[in-house]
DNA sequence: AATGAATGAGAGTTCATTCAT
DNA sequence: TATGAATGAACTCTCATTCAT
């Protein structure tokens, strides 16, 4: 995994090319980012924000309404960061019970592989039911793929998604929590399971998915 | 549903009988849920909260150290009031599938029938990880249970336990959010799926095991 | 002349004997009255009345709403003090020629007397189109005894009133302007003209009235 | 009355021929009025006003020095336009009776037939003595030819001149808070009154007197 | 001359907490 | 124990003004 996750300077590597004005707002998603990484989503001062950004704190005014505005900005940023990453990150051509295993496992540790990323990315997401549904999205497409090859047995409905995503973030609670990296293949096994796949099958497949 | 549940005066009801000091705390911590149940866990403030239980904002600090402590206080007289509903409530003598079911289905209704306490749970289980530990516990019984009479094949651990939980407050949290009541039932079905119920009877027995 | 126009302590000397909480409301009326008188009215802080009447900030906002609250109390307060000072000194028994010539000339050389709470007076009654009824309603006694005794041919309605309260205003202005003592007798005598004296009468009459 | 008076757009008439510089400014100084009648005189930021007239922020302060320093200009240009219309729409060759009243009820009904003209009139009056003595300097031609002609008793300097003016102002404070057009009869009357005319001839000279 | 991003002092307000009574 | 006045740190947000471009 490389450094593209580091949580500094994400919004700021950007907006790099972009006017000063970009660069600005960049430079305080970046330091909302890392305090928000440090203290909680949405806790952290405008003022704090201001500061950590360099800039003076009428500054932060000029491009956030307030707080919740610019956790909203972050939410939204990290949200598509994670989504590009993951779109980058899974294979092709592996059969659907693989490939949903697989993207939970990765999912997870690369989360927590970046630990502060990763946390502000569980608070962000609990908060947040626009993402939550943008993540879920993205196994859609191989639970319909598993169910055309034959291997899922289930009714592919929202509450299925939501299922299997409250799987995947209690999965990385648990992980930040201090369960070891075996956890997501358990919490892998248990979505195949959900989905209709013998225990059997479901902890083989789920141990060989590792990222 | 009787009026157990009521958001109003669950503290002061159990502290009918004690002393003066133990009743002040109890009005105290009833104020409390009230204020949280409707602008958002541990957001009141002392003040606010001292004004509705009729004491003065100084009394506040002779019960609580601070306001995270009767947030603390809240979240575990609700844990307790909550349990026991749910021992009292869960009949005896059915199969372990049904038994899974029915706590979800029963869990889920009865939250969602006070919104107030429900979304207050949901808040309160969400920020305190003992809490979830504590819940989740009750049904160990019933997957061993399970687990003994042939009905699940899945290996009991703390992961599983952990999975289940997620999924019931899934359930919650859509319900909550204007999903219909049939949504425990999906969501029941889900959990029994993941102990290893074969799809058709999982449908069944959830939709049969209606609180 | 005696102290009790003295601009310190007003408020401090009518709340000595009542309870704590209102005399630290008249603490922050005086140090408010203070800073009025130096900067114009309704120009301090909240921080610098707090700060001037020995609190805290955050005890000012425990007896005012905001700044435009004690404002509006202080122009209160001063129109009781100034209406008190003058029922006092206007002496009975005279005619009402020399009683509205003598009132006027009054009023305006107390005020100009105590510069500061002079200029404080004309502030809050330009602002303030309520106190300015209540200041003009003392001439009303007066002008209809005037007119009763045949000395003016005036009607007597509102619009005559505010004419003559804008006169004594006027003078006041003039005279915190640097205009002399003499300046209140030929307002005085204006008065006395547009009330239907004859000149020679009005001027005659203003000049005796010496307060 | 036409529409030399419409709030918008005064200064930048006047500067239609000037160069640009001369035009800006002029831009700013509508801005000004614009904003001014609407939030109260002086109270628009400097920034509304840059926004308002079309140019950057930075711009304003190529222009006027400070907040105050505009406010200064926008009473000035204020003085010279009513100055302006008022040499315009005063009648000669009439007596001095009719002449004084008529004034008074002219400006009086000009400025109310362009409520936010008349009252940002009102406020910058009251806060610029200047501006106060510029404008009653056009009564004492009228005043020294009452005298001149027998009709006026009185004695004409600075103190008469004042009340006169305080008088118009009064009626103008009136009218604009809701008194019938007849206020101005009734005030200017009282003018007359005190410049030594007996009351019958006041009132029907100043009823006469209408604009 | 014009722009508009940036500054930073400071106003206004809230509230957790203390403490004399 | 209870009271409630008082505290003061902390925070949000505005806006007059500057300055590099």
């Amino acid at each position: 995994m490389d450094g593209a996750l580091s949580i500094e300077g994400v919004f700021a590597a950007r907006a790099a090319a972009a006017g000063k004005a970009e660069r600005t707002r960049a430079r305080l998603l970046d330091a909302a980012v890392t305090l928000f990484a440090r203290d909680g989503f949405g806790v952290a001062t405008a003022f704090d924000i201001a500061k950590a950004a360099g800039v003076a704190n009428g500054t932060f005014y000029s491009y956030f309404r307030d707080r919740e505005d610019i956790a909203h900005g972050v939410a939204l940023g990290m949200a598509e960061i994670t989504a590009e990453r993951m779109a980058q990150t899974l294979p092709g051509g592996a059969d659907a019970r693989t490939r949903v295993a697989y993207a939970t496992r990765r999912f997870v540790e690369e989360a927590a592989a970046h630990r502060e990323w990763g946390r502000l990315l569980a608070q962000a997401v609990a908060a947040n039911g626009e993402l939550r549904g943008r993540i879920t999205q993205f196994i859609r497409a191989d639970v319909d793929l598993g169910v055309a090859q034959g291997w899922f047995q289930a009714t592919v409905d929202q509450p299925l998604l939501d299922a299997l995503g409250a799987l995947t973030l209690a999965a990385l609670a648990q992980r930040l929590n201090g369960a070891p990296a075996s956890i997501s293949a358990r919490f892998a096994e248990l979505q195949l399971a959900m989905l209709g796949v013998p225990a059997a099958d479901a902890v083989r497949i789920a141990a060989e998915a590792a990222p």
